[in-house]
RNA sequence: GGCUGGGUGGCAGAGUGGUCAUGCAGCGGACUGCAACUCCGUUUACGCCGGUUCGAUUCCGACCCCAGCCUCCA
């Protein structure tokens, strides 16, 4: 079976055939950690995890970078606003971002490199780019020289003459050319700074992760991703620096971009005052519930969040999971691969997610349907190893049903109220049963009668 | 203005040149002490106008509308 990846390069669904089969190579763009993670930082976060685990699946070894920009101007803001340093602000989101995206089900990539620790190897791609007569210092900067790179451009359809038009920024005065890019900028003495040849500074935004992947993936990679907004300039620049810095060398041969969050259809911004925090969503529902809801479009189409979208999330899961708590008394067998195919199926044709889930409540109702236990132990296999492929239905279906946000509920208290119930129900005392019913209703509890016996779950 | 995507049934959201996406909600029925859960059935869906075709939601062209990027941004 072959993936099949949308490149933005070509703009074309390609083949995907990595450099080397034994060892495949994936960064993301990740956070720069001046604040707790919003969902839209958790879309790629989510998308690119799916993509790793389908890669692991059918390659021999995978390294998965994705980094934390640890080095920004924002950060500084960030930090003076509230009066602490800015080493303690960028370790406080970095282990927040790790804490929120473990929520969601997010595996831990294989490399998290930071900014802050590849100060050296950006110096030198810089010098690299110098030598090279890609690169030139100006006032205690240095800039890419976007004329010596012919194919800048490439990924975003952008030519020079037309994004120097639309530029709505001043030129500053040290660029030879209104398109150059900084590489290094010189730092004040309240701002971080490192020594280097061209005097105290600071990387520029796009040089931090072409010398990441230089250093820990090599000087060409398989994939890299990140959010639409990053094709341009950010993927742009990155690929004329690691291209030049190489001796035009491919830097990348894959580029995969997943789309925006609305919000109400509108972008996420401070302005508008809609920011949603991962943080906050996960006082709302379970972690799993708004992965599965991340996952219920498209990657590359625009997703728009919402209460009502959530709440979806929610019973789609909890009927998956209505399904294998039936088929908990199964005897666990390993998944049969025919039944396998049709989800690896639909996530190698470019991460078609709501195919593959689609595929999950298809197999959900076969579950259901079938009469023999060994269909039905075949098809609880298949939910669970497709579940995990998407990183959904690894719980254990009584403890999915017994969560809930508000943490003073009293599993043990409900559990006597229920066989109270079911105990007056058989005993035909229908009216006990039924206050008993309207009591666990208050707690936010639903009872299910059963053939077996009652079952319930939390309704908030 | 330039560059990207997109407009599918009540809602969310795949997909396809000529049988069904799927989920949620609604409606009818079965099951149930009544419910819930579940099962069965169900509602003239493909922005607008032309073109190609035996046939277009799907291909081509024009138009209208929406979102994003061009400035920090996932």
């Amino acid at each position: 079976m072959t993936l099949y990846l949308t490149n933005t390069l070509t703009r074309a669904k390609e083949a995907f055939v990595p450099a080397n089969p034994d060892y495949v190579t994936m960064y993301v763009c990740g956070p720069t950690v001046y604040n707790f993670a919003h969902i839209g930082n958790a879309r790629p976060a989510v998308v690119f995890d799916v993509l790793y685990r389908l890669l692991k699946r059918s390659f021999g070894r995978v390294v998965y970078a994705r980094n934390f920009t640890d080095v920004d101007d924002k950060i500084n803001a960030a930090a003076t606003e509230m009066g602490q340093p800015i080493s303690v602000v960028t370790e406080r989101y970095i282990q927040a971002y790790r804490a929120d995206m473990a929520s969601l089900g997010v595996l831990t990539p294989d490399l998290e490199p930071r900014v802050t620790k590849h100060i050296p190897e950006i110096i030198g791609m810089v010098e690299q780019l110098i030598t090279r007569g890609h690169a030139y210092a100006a006032e205690g900067h240095v800039l890419f020289h976007v004329p010596s790179y012919s194919a800048y451009g490439a990924l975003s359809g952008r030519h020079r003459d037309e994004m120097i038009a639309g530029a709505r920024v001043e030129v500053a005065p040290y660029k030879r050319d209104p398109a150059d890019f900084v590489l290094w900028k010189p730092s004040t003495p309240d701002q971080p700074g490192w020594e280097s040849p061209w005097g105290r500074g600071r990387p520029g935004w796009h040089i931090e992760c072409s010398a990441m992947i230089e250093q820990h993936l090599g000087e060409s990679i398989d994939i890299h991703g990140g959010g639409q907004d990053l094709i341009f300039p950010h993927h742009e620049n990155e690929i004329a620096q690691g291209t030049c810095a190489h001796d035009g060398k491919t830097y990348c041969r894959y580029w995969v971009h997943n789309g925006f969050i609305t919000v109400e259809g509108r972008k996420m911004s401070k302005s508008l005052g809609n920011v949603l925090l991962v943080h906050d969503l996960l006082d709302e529902a379970p972690g799993e519930v708004i992965r599965f809801a991340l996952l219920g479009a498209h990657y590359r189409q625009p997703l728009d969040w919402s209460t009502d979208g959530l709440a979806q999330a929610k019973r789609g899961l909890d009927r998956l999971y209505g399904v294998l708590r039936e088929l908990d008394e199964v005897t666990d067998t390993d998944c049969p691969p025919d039944l396998m195919d049709k989800f690896v199926t639909a996530l190698e044709d470019d991460l078609n997610f709501p195919r593959a889930i689609a595929e999950l409540f298809q197999t959900a109702k076969a579950a259901r349907q079938a009469t023999t236990t060994a269909d039905r132990a075949a098809y609880k296999a298949a939910l669970r190893d497709a579940g995990a492929l998407l990183g959904l239905l690894q719980e254990d279906p009584a403890a999915w049903f017994g969560q809930s946000t508000e943490e003073n509920q009293d599993t043990a208290k409900i559990q006597r109220l229920v066989e109270a119930r079911w105990a007056a129900r058989s005993a035909r005392d229908f009216a006990t049963a039924d206050r008993i019913r309207d009591e666990l209703a208050a707690l936010g509890v639903e009872v299910q009668d059963r053939t077996d016996g009652p079952a319930w779950k939390r309704t908030g």
